[in-house]
DNA sequence: CCTCTTAAACTTTTT
DNA sequence: GTTTAAGAGG
């Protein structure tokens, strides 16, 4: 533990005044790199220290990553059981969990679920077909953008029928029926007991405006508020910290304006620009030193945002040394571009003696990622992408969750839409329509009118109401056992009951065997779930708390931090607040970066600058920007030119580096088709069988995939039951409990303070401390890897080493 | 009612 | 190149 002195000691002068002022409102404008993490960390250490609880402390963040990280940190400055208590998440986390326990007051039920983008679009689609409006100028994904646009600014479908600019605006657009949509859409959501994300902040919002006694509650409570990353805030947020903070006004806002990046998810740039107006006599602090990047890669990232108009002034600066000049470095095709980048990473690590995981490259959009993953396997360098479509969308992991979600909610309809049939069970879409407009008349749902068929006059012959009934009886069975069973238990039951494991195993084939393997990660993942919660004591491992908690988790959020070393795939948005030694920000073409569905806009093309300025940012000493002139799209060779940003860069910054004797990137005279690009243009047939990879998409350069996949799935089990007892769970072992989940430890009786010890999952760690006696006996235990943990003895596997 | 084949549409960025 | 929608045949 340390003291308050030492906690600002480790500041500079400008982090210290910054981390002092706790009372009353702050702004915190803190330049790229200049230590927004370490303040944020520090004054909320500082607070404990003054006396403050930390359940009064609420910290809003970004991602959930972001939260832990920094709960950790705070841990390590004040001790972990104070920091544990803090509240820290996602806007969407905290609010979610908020409305869990107010629900009864916004007419929800408790264990309502959380509809995805997809759920969300789903919905939208069935609700345009239903009105019989024609789905071509009606997108679906474009009307829900719309409705989820207006949630972002407080407008309920109510509010949005009556809006006459809305109305107008959609009229203009020939969707004058949006209003229409969105009201069903509502309705729909609310007969399913689900929010969407946007439901999250907007019912959180309405909850503590409509309910003045529930806001005095939660203000109260929350007697400090602090906030991440608030220029990616949107409208509905900062009026949820407004209705938190007004009254004592103890918030601190932290966000850097020229790294806001999401104003497409509704942020809204003008919430830091105008914080000081909302909140009088609110104190501004600027941190403009970066200890991250070199001076140069700090000035051409200056230079380069200097070309936005709307801005708060300010001068971050470096004192690190120059370092190098950004490099250019223009490719032929795609193809080249990869390989250049592979090079460069093998050439500078070994010159630097650095490893794999001090690279990262960066693009705009997610399909660019592929070039690089082939060029990367070909040239043996351990990579992993990271975003994309998370291990949660994949088919076969939904269809599980979709059932595990009807449990929970059975009038969710989405998840009721994707299980009624699947497995096939002889329930098909003219049944399906059937039902489903048997509920709307009724104004109940799915699940209610397969409960009493007969009541609502559902009309299907016998043998179909005889299949209905089938699928019912399943999941009733499920239900009478969710508040009672764990959900690996349940889970695993489920899977195997309803099908979905009969139906999985049915083939061998490739695609079938890598959605075994997904299934067995799965699995995996759901165990430790249970295990972790149970080993620290938590009670919530039911079905509904693993659902609560997978509906919010990003790709980003899994990374458990003892993967070995590789190489960063990631797009710039999902890079934000990350940094690398080495940074290659690639595809920097017109038509990819700038994105051409932004061009037309000078707002949206500073927002694309501003993605540029916060790749560039994240490079601490290496900052090389390529981009391809010939690139593969939808399947065709397409032509580009390099994109604009890179001459908005100060040219005495930046060094052009062409690998062909060329003269200028910017002259396109080379032939388009020559020898030199055809060289590149097989592309490698053992490569499309990577494509299903479960979801660490960490690569292992034995040929262990792809060759023979059923026993590599083999290897996997066996593996897995031996020196690395991550994934136990095999579904082709006959007995499914082999290991017994209340097997106590064998040694735990005579675990004491000092001992090390290796758990199955956490790894080594130190023993900090016992507490409690017989059943309730708990070790704090300091693991090396991934930091401290209360284990419930009872339960905790592990081995005592010394 | 199910499933296999073929056609079209598609790409920002994410909690 | 990939994923999803629609249509034909069983």
């Amino acid at each position: 533990m340390i003291t308050s002195d030492n906690i600002l000691s480790q500041l500079n002068d400008s982090q210290r005044e910054a981390v002092m002022s706790t009372e009353g409102p702050s702004l915190v404008i803190a330049g790229a790199g200049s230590g927004k993490t370490r303040v944020l960390t520090y004054k909320i250490a500082y607070l404990l220290q003054q006396g403050v609880k930390p359940w009064n402390v609420l910290a809003l963040t970004f991602t959930n990553k972001a939260a832990r990280e920094m709960k950790q940190r705070i841990g390590n400055l004040v001790g972990n059981e104070v920091a544990s208590r803090l509240v820290m998440g996602t806007f969407h986390s905290i609010f979610s969990r908020i409305l869990r326990a107010e629900a009864e007051h916004i007419g929800f039920n408790s264990n309502y679920t959380i509809y995805d983008d997809t759920d969300s679009r789903s919905l939208v689609k069935n609700i345009i077909k239903e009105m019989g409006l024609d789905d071509k100028t009606y997108k679906p994904s474009t009307v829900h953008n719309r409705i989820s646009m207006a949630k972002n600014h407080m407008i309920s479908a109510y509010d949005y029928s009556n809006d006459a600019s809305a109305l107008e605006r959609d009229k203009e657009q020939r969707m004058p029926n949006i209003y229409k949509v969105y009201l069903a859409y509502a309705e729909r959501c609310r007969q399913a007991n689900a929010m969407d994300f946007d439901d999250l902040l907007l019912l959180t919002y309405q909850l503590l405006k409509d309910n003045e006694d529930i806001r005095q509650k939660y203000a109260d409570r929350f007697k400090y508020v602090l906030v991440d990353e608030y220029q990616d805030t949107n409208t509905v947020q900062q009026r949820i910290v407004w209705l938190l903070t007004k009254e004592h006004q103890n918030v601190c806002v932290v966000g850097d304006d020229a790294q806001s990046i999401y104003s497409f998810r509704g942020a809204n740039i003008d919430n830091i620009l105008d914080f000081r107006d909302m909140y009088d006599g609110a104190k501004l602090f600027k941190l403009e030193r970066n200890y991250r990047s070199t001076q140069h890669i700090v000035e051409a990232a200056n230079s380069l945002i200097r070309h936005n108009e709307r801005q708060i002034p300010k001068d971050v600066y470096s004192k690190n040394g120059d370092g190098e000049k950004i490099v250019f470095k223009p490719a032929y095709s795609d193809k080249e571009e990869a390989i250049i980048v592979c090079k460069d990473i093998k050439k500078i690590r070994k010159s630097e003696n650095c490893e794999w995981d001090d690279f990262a490259i960066l693009y705009r959009t997610n399909a660019q990622s592929r070039a690089f993953e082939e060029a990367m396997r070909k040239e043996n360098i351990p990579y992993r992408v990271y975003g994309g479509l998370s291990f949660y969308q994949r088919k076969e992991i939904k269809d599980i969750i979709a059932y595990f979600r009807v449990v929970v909610n059975p009038s969710d309809e989405e998840a009721f839409r994707r299980i009624i049939n699947y497995p096939a069970r002889g329930i098909g879409n003219t049944t399906i329509s059937k039902i489903f407009s048997c509920a709307y008349e009724s104004g109940v749902s799915a699940w209610d009118v397969i409960s009493d068929a007969n009541k609502y006059q559902l009309d299907v012959n016998k043998g179909t109401l005889g299949k209905i009934l089938v699928f019912k009886g399943l999941i009733e069975l499920f239900i009478a056992k969710r508040d009672n069973t764990d959900a690996y238990e349940l889970g695993r039951e489920i899977i195997s009951e309803s099908g979905i494991q009969k139906d999985l195993y049915s083939e061998s084939s490739p695609e079938y065997v890598s959605r075994q393997e997904n299934l067995e990660e799965f699995l995996g993942g759901l165990q430790d779930f249970v295990e972790s919660r149970r080993e620290e004591g938590d009670e919530h491992m039911m079905l509904v708390d693993y659902l609560q908690e997978v509906s919010l988790l990003s790709d980003l959020d899994s990374d458990d931090g003892e993967e070995s070393s590789h190489v960063t795939l990631m797009t710039i948005h999902s890079a934000k607040g990350l940094e690398f030694p080495t940074v290659f920000v690639v595809g920097l073409e017109e038509n990819i970066f700038p994105s051409p569905m932004s061009a037309n806009s000078k707002r949206e093309l500073e927002e694309e600058r501003r993605l540029l300025y916060v790749a560039i940012t994240r490079a601490e000493k290496h900052c090389i920007l390529t981009c391809a002139r010939n690139r593969f799209r939808y399947g065709r060779m397409e032509f580009d030119t390099p994109s604009r940003f890179i001459s908005d860069i100060n040219p005495s910054l930046l060094k052009i580096e062409s690998e062909a004797e060329e003269s200028s990137p910017f002259t396109t005279s080379r032939p388009r088709f020559g020898s030199y690009g055809e060289r590149y243009q097989n592309s490698n047939p053992v490569a499309s069988q990577f494509r299903a990879d479960p979801k660490p998409r960490e690569v292992v350069h034995k040929e262990e995939r792809g060759v023979d996949p059923l026993s590599s799935s083999f290897k996997r089990v066996l593996s897995s039951a031996g020196a690395n007892m991550r994934r136990v769970s095999s579904l082709t072992s006959s007995s499914p409990n082999v290991r017994t989940p209340n097997h106590p430890s064998p040694s735990s009786s005579a675990l004491s303070v000092g001992n090390v010890i290796e758990h199955d999952r956490f790894g080594i760690g130190d023993v900090i401390n016992i507490e409690g006696s017989g059943e309730n006996t708990k070790a704090t235990v300091k693991f090396h890897n991934v930091g401290t943990k209360q284990l419930l003895l009872k339960f905790a596997k592990f081995k005592v080493i010394s």
